[in-house]
DNA sequence: GAGTGGTCTAGACCACTAA
DNA sequence: TAGTGGTCTAGACCACTCA
């Protein structure tokens, strides 16, 4: 449930009383602030499942105890995990580990949404699942060697029964050896859900290029369009714990009556 | 230069002492941490052109000693104001306005980057600039009576020579009085530079609807493609301070050498 | 009522910048 | 050297949740 290390606290030299401690750079190591330190702690314990998704880490009283440090501090380090949507504070509660088992996670990496009403979650056919070789372009993007096993997956969304994405996901094989076509059918909600809770891989962040092209012949019948229709292609990487990427995936995306929702803030 | 008033502030019932003060939710009116009102008075304090953008805001220790509360409050308020780039913080020199005349801004609202090298300013074609009556749509995304008076500009960007956006924009007559091509075409650099120096309209915020389409005749020509090519269409409503629209804008991006770089987190 | 996160204070020292 | 933001502490009280 919970065993962090207390070694790498870094105060500086003398560290006590009221007013003291505070890093103290300039010396020699590389060094950070003490809230930075804990950052490091609690995503480390977050790495190597310390606490799983949806579960309640310790308290920051006890953390601070734990770490030697003021609850201030553990505090800091909390806020900045909790913007970066890794943890997910509730009053009178707890902090938790996010989870993309949430309502508010279903729509954090699907962007496209309904010209008109609310968006809603699509329906899904799995079109193929296999392993193959990373092409060199795959293995590129995923930190592979060319060649190693991916998992190959291609899928189609509807919403309303109209097709809408046309997906193709490559995942590195080592994380995902037991996910077949059967356990993609019968898991319903999220993939990410499924990614999180079935093989330990939880996405945290991902880096989209965008661009229009014309449907090809292939992409045209899964989408019931003509050749050539322009249809959105979102191309992401998505990232782990410790920037790892482990998620490579191409969706065509037909925006006649859905657009990709971005705000620039 | 600064004359914030220091009216209403709200502190609880007999606020004093060491850790007293807090705000009292609960009692009656629609209560709010003391943080959250000093960043509505620094943001009061912008929006009236108390500071310019560029300029340096008071210290912490002055606006707490001015507001009479701690200056970790302050700060707090401070911290957000930064996060949301409204102000910039800089060590040992003071806090400062937002401005789009920064290296750092200037990418903030392009995201259209070259799929090879780094990203560069676009050379600048003004194709057309009118004043007109607000169309229906125009005047409904702008919070305008239909009708009402909008300066409309056309231009086109160029890449290394290649014209690569073709964009149209919609401004509230209003607030753009003396917004000419001549004005457009003499000014180098980033338009919202342009706006909030010359017209005293900071833009704050985005939210951006993107889908894909095929070039028709007009943009084809512009963009030296054959009609029908697929392209990127962004349109994106801009916000002031006070989530105020002050801005209709429908970019139509060429992707064949460039992609519109997003980040999920 | 106990435990949690949320707000606020007061004060210390540090790092950085510029005169 | 003075002034600024950045970090850290210690302690108080508040709001919320749940047993």
């Amino acid at each position: 449930m919970n065993s962090l290390p207390t070694p790498p606290i870094l105060h500086g030299p003398a560290a006590s009383g009221s007013g003291a401690a505070a890093s103290t750079p300039g010396t020699s190591p590389t060094f950070s602030p003490l809230y930075q330190q804990i950052k490091a702690l609690i995503t480390q314990g977050l790495q190597a499942g310390d606490w799983k998704p949806g579960e309640m880490i310790p308290s920051e009283v006890e953390l601070a105890g734990r770490f030697k440090v003021s609850q201030g501090t553990v505090r800091k380090a909390i806020d900045e995990l909790a913007a970066e949507n890794l943890l997910l504070r509730r009053q009178g509660k707890g902090t938790f580990v996010a989870t993309h088992h949430e309502a508010r996670a279903h729509f954090r990496f699907l962007r496209l949404m309904p010209d008109e009403g609310v968006p809603h979650q699509p329906d899904n056919k799995i079109i193929e699942v296999k392993r193959m070789r990373a092409p060199a372009e795959v293995a590129r993007l995923l930190d592979l060697k060319s060649g190693d096993s991916v998992v190959y997956i291609k899928r189609v969304m509807s919403f309303d029964g109209t097709p809408t994405i046309l997906e193709e996901m490559w995942l590195p094989g080592l994380l995902f050896k037991g996910l077949t076509a059967e356990r993609l059918v019968e898991y319903k909600g999220p993939m990410y859900g499924l990614f999180e809770s079935e093989f330990g891989t939880r996405m945290i962040r991902a880096s989209e290029k965008i661009r229009a092209l014309g449907a090809d012949a292939g992409a045209a019948q899964f989408l019931g369009v003509e050749p050539g229709t322009p249809l959105l292609c979102a191309e992401r990487v998505s990232f782990t714990y410790g920037d790892k990427a482990v998620e490579l995936r191409r969706g065509l995306y037909l925006t006649a009556h859905h657009h990709y929702q971005n705000d620039l803030s």
